[in-house]
RNA sequence: GCGGAGGUGGCGGAACGGCAGACGCGCUGGACUUAGGAUCCAGUGGGGAAACCCGUGCGGGUUCAAAUCCCGCCCUCCGCACCA
């Protein structure tokens, strides 16, 4: 789309007016009441080019933040940056290799947010710049640190051997969360979820934070944001802390020295001198199946597997340490993906506590260290167990049975019989229905001592120790004499260096850098040494939100008094991607801080807002000389020249990304077309929640409406100059009250969205068709000139004009805040818009003298009939069926009944 | 397999028990123009000359009335997935 016309030419007039009176949120310390809202979009890393992955929930939060002031509203809306990651610091990596000098993170990071933050003043946000923050300045990650520190006083912050996730690539580790599944060639593997790099176990000694003591907080915090928070992503949380409740029974299991895995199982006789007993705890979600259990199940990380080793004969050892090896040498969810199910018997066996039976105990590749990292298989009845016992011809053992009545079968030959029964062969639990035997089971264990009911997790601790440079660095010291020591309060921040030889070893950069490295120990003095990893930047992430309502404190992580009048956020926005990651650690910090008793709140964020992806078509040619993707107009010469035909051309949607050229350039459009006209686009193209596809030519409607709107009020201002007052008992005309129906029903549109779901695309549409009603209006009411004096009879229809305006532009505002501005001061405004306040709704004007209303006849609209809308119903039964179609079809047939929908419709059932 | 979202004109989407397709794009015709890829006006779900008929993934049901509620399927997208 070209434009000759240089519109609009006044946004940036106003963006700088604005500027130099923008009133910040009054955050004084206080009592939160209704009229204080904190909206927050989720900050930005600095990747230094603003997309629309930001333009959407910005132009969102941006909107909505500018309506709620309207409304009277003391607004908080920040913005900041999530500035310390692995992309600066990689790209800086990528410059030294190339040969460029001054090189750092820190340039490329603060380049980057000078960038941005000017494309954000481009689209006319409205943000409060006075609380920007920057996760990767000491003011900011003092704080961090300090969290941490408290952590680690707390016990939530604690140090230990894991094996982790490794990223070769990044050469990092990677925390549970950030790792995904991929699949190539039909392989599933396991990538990091920044590079898709396969990721690798490590053993490494890391920090880590004791998220799971939070496990049922966090669970249970989610009832309360049932109703606020999308389902999406209430279920997918509640899924990755994946609470279960089971029974642990323990087993004993017999080490015997001299055992063999070899030859047929056969439990060892009773007495053997050479038997240790010990512990050995399964857990289990079925307890009732306790009596079928034909073995017992350890993972290759379980601590037994070292005893075993030191036990049994030299052939079982060897086969025993091949496969812990090998099974090690894949990450777990790797593992977890593989499709066979192997193990090796160990020769040893476990005795079941309730049917006194001795049974094999294997290692298995498919048991996880989860639970006890032991399971008690029961191949009747657990199809992974079913399927290992097949392999390995292991005995199957039938203790459930459907209930009497049900119409299942159970063929535990064939597959496993997993549903819930009635017991059978089960001693004294025989004849109780699985619930009923789980909780007996349960409590029977317990009062034996051997087990009982627990609650179990899949959620795991946080790691969040990274081998990198740029980020925060973990304030604790390694001393010699003392062990671990932290960082004393006083000595905060443990700043990170900037001469850093950031090129990635493997080894933490920091280590190298003797400097930062050596430090005396604060409680002895002797020679110690930093931690030299820095920490994930999910961390640094997990708080920002409550420093934004202090931001410039300090002495202080922030003034609780501060945090109390903003908390919680009441609308948070920002994408799905963050389901788990960065919505699971935001609550958990919350909650962590809640319990300093810094802040009131339990959940930090009262509603949740995830917006969809805008995405972008992608073009991809493949002939026998090329694949690869390429851009429209690349596209167009290729198909002109014949070198490609259409048929070799794949169109995707696709998430917009560089390398495969279907990225639009929000900036460039607002340069071209104004920000009105792209922030109108974005919200346009439908409802935010939901993804969308980004096409040049939809910015035509929108923009298209915003010069209608503009022109229509230039030519139009002379019309309502300087109207006298409406004489008494003057009335306005039809045509009139159409038009303030229109005007009138944008506003209750608009407030219903902006305190509802915000499908703000109705709205825009909605005052579409007021800008076509006034023109409408203006040439069936035959306006022309200045009004003549008080006894001009257009002076009701001229006044219903100015009204029309008015209300558009305040409408409108939020939307497209430069053109309403421009609107509202050549319409004679005197102040801002934004200071004129939201118009109200009058309900007088809402109501038609006249409506229309469909007839139907059987379900099927046959007519419409004009009357009054303070018509009765009596009223509206006659019209209908005097209606000449209606008629038409009702003849020959008997009036059964008369249904009438006042404003609505009418029906005649007539048979 | 489990969990979530969704399926409506040529397209983006409205309507969440009451005239299906608001609004916009595109398209068709017209006006103005040296010109139109600018602007304005009119039309635009399909079929039919019309009266009308048919239409919201498919099949049932509830109702005077269903895109909307209920039951059973199909398809697409997203997340999780040996968690015992």
């Amino acid at each position: 789309m070209t434009e000759e016309r240089r519109f609009p030419d006044f946004e940036q007039k106003w963006q700088k007016v604005w500027a130099e009176n923008r009133k910040p949120a009054a955050g004084e310390p206080g009592r939160k009441t209704d009229r204080d809202f904190y909206i927050l979009s989720m900050f930005p890393y600095p990747s230094g080019r603003l997309h629309f992955g930001h333009a959407l929930p910005y132009t969102l939060t941006d909107s909505i933040a500018r309506y709620k002031r309207m409304c009277g509203c003391n607004v908080l809306n920040p913005m900041g940056w999530d500035a310390f990651g692995l992309p600066a610091e990689n790209a800086a990596v990528e410059a030294v290799r190339r040969g460029e000098k001054n090189v750092h993170p820190a340039r490329t990071t603060y380049e980057s947010i000078e960038a941005m933050r000017k494309q954000m003043h481009a689209f006319g946000y409205s943000f409060d710049w006075d609380r920007e923050v920057y996760t990767c300045k000491p003011d900011y990650y003092r704080w961090t640190q300090w969290l941490f520190l408290k952590m680690y006083e707390k016990g939530i912050a604690y140090r230990k051997k894991a094996r982790v996730n490794w990223c070769p690539d990044c050469k990092t580790t990677l925390a549970n969360e950030q790792v995904e599944t991929h699949v190539k060639d039909g392989e599933e593997f396991q990538a990091c979820f920044r590079c898709g790099t396969p990721v690798e176990p490590r053993e490494i000694d890391a920090w880590f934070l004791a998220i799971t003591r939070y496990a049922d907080r966090l669970l249970r915090g989610l009832d309360e944001l049932q109703s606020t928070w999308p389902e999406l992503v209430t279920s997918q949380q509640r899924n990755w802390i994946g609470r279960s409740e089971g029974v642990n029974i323990d087993f004993t299991i017999e080490l015997r020295a001299g055992a063999s895995g070899s030859g047929p199982l056969k439990p060892p006789g009773e007495n053997d001198p050479n038997t240790q007993r010990e512990k050995l705890t399964v857990f289990t979600t079925r307890a009732d199946t306790t009596f079928g259990v034909t073995y017992v199940a350890i993972a290759p990380e379980h601590p037994l597997v070292d005893r075993i080793l030191k036990l049994v004969d030299a052939r079982t050892h060897r086969r025993i340490a091949e496969f812990v090896k090998e099974t090690l040498s894949m990450t777990e969810q790797d593992r977890a993906s593989g499709d066979e199910k192997e193990g090796v018997a160990t020769g040893m066996f476990a005795v079941n506590p309730l049917s006194g039976e001795k049974v094999p105990v294997f290692v298995a590749n498919y048991v996880l260290m989860y639970g006890t990292g032991a399971v008690m298989a029961v191949p009747a009845h657990d199809e992974r167990d079913h399927e290992f016992a097949r392999e390995y011809r292991l005995p199957m053992k039938q203790v459930i049975k459907p209930a009497p009545g049900s119409d299942e079968k159970a063929d535990i030959k064939q597959e496993a019989y997993t549903a819930q029964g009635v017991l059978v062969d089960s001693g004294p639990y025989t004849g109780l229905t699985s619930a009923e035997a789980i909780a007996r089971i349960g409590a029977d264990l317990a009062a034996r001592g051997a087990g009982g009911p627990v609650v179990n997790y899949k959620l795991r601790d946080w790691g969040i120790s990274r081998q990198r440079y740029w980020g925060c660095p973990i304030p604790i010291i390694h001393c010699p004499a003392c062990g671990v020591v932290p960082v004393p309060e006083k000595d905060l921040p443990v700043a990170l260096p900037d001469d850093v030889d950031f090129l990635p070893t493997g080894r933490s950069p920091l280590t190298d850098h003797p400097a930062f490295r050596s430090v005396k120990c604060p409680g002895c003095g002797a020679d110690a040494r930093r931690d030299t990893d820095t920490m994930d930047t999910f961390v640094d992430s997990s708080w920002y939100f409550l420093r934004y309502t202090d931001a410039r404190n300090d002495k202080a992580i922030f003034d609780p008094h501060k945090a109390a009048r903003w908390s919680p956020v009441n609308l948070y926005v920002g994408g799905r991607e963050h389901a788990i990651l960065h919505l699971i650690y935001a609550r958990f910090f919350n909650m962590f801080v809640h319990d300093l008793g810094l802040t009131a709140h339990n959940e930090p964020f009262a509603r949740l807002y995830a917006h969809g992806l805008i995405q972008g078509e992608s073009r991809r040619v493949v002939t026998d000389e090329m694949d690869r993707y390429v851009t429209e107009d690349e596209l167009k010469k290729l198909l002109d020249s014949g070198k490609v035909e259409p048929g070799q051309v794949v169109r995707r949607i696709e998430k917009m990304s560089k390398s495969k050229l279907n990225g639009a350039d929000p900036t460039a459009l607002v340069r071209q077309f104004g920000a009105d006209a792209v922030r109108l686009t974005i919200l346009f193209l439908g409802p935010a929640e939901a993804d969308s596809v980004w096409d040049d030519d939809g910015i035509k409607g929108p923009y298209n409406f915003l010069r209608r709107w503009h022109d229509l009020v230039l030519s139009s201002a002379p019309l309502v100059e300087d109207l006298p007052p409406m004489a008494p008992g003057a009335a306005i005309n039809a045509a009139a009250k159409k038009l303030r129906h229109a005007a009138h029903s944008l506003i209750e549109k608009a407030v219903g969205e902006f305190e509802g779901r915000f499908a703000l695309n109705t709205v825009i549409a909605k005052a579409m068709e007021l800008v076509n009603e006034i023109r409408a209006f203006i040439a069936a009411e035959n306006l022309a000139g200045p009004c003549k004096g008080d006894n001009d009879p257009t002076v009701p229809s001229r006044r219903a004009l100015a009204e029309a305006f008015d209300i558009l532009a305040r409408c409108m505002a939020p939307f497209a805040p430069h053109t309403a501005e421009e609107c509202f001061h050549a319409l004679g405004g005197k102040v801002s818009v934004f200071d004129a306040g939201w118009p109200k709704a009058d309900p007088a004007a809402l109501v038609l003298d006249e409506i229309e209303l469909p007839v139907q006849v059987n379900g099927k609209v046959r007519g419409t009939i004009k009357l009054p809308s303070s018509a009765d119903k009596a009223a509206m039964e006659k019209l209908a069926l005097e209606n000449e179609n209606v008629k038409r079809f009702v003849e020959g047939k008997a009036i059964q009944k008369l249904i009438v929908v006042p404003g609505k419709i009418i029906n005649v059932v007539a048979r």
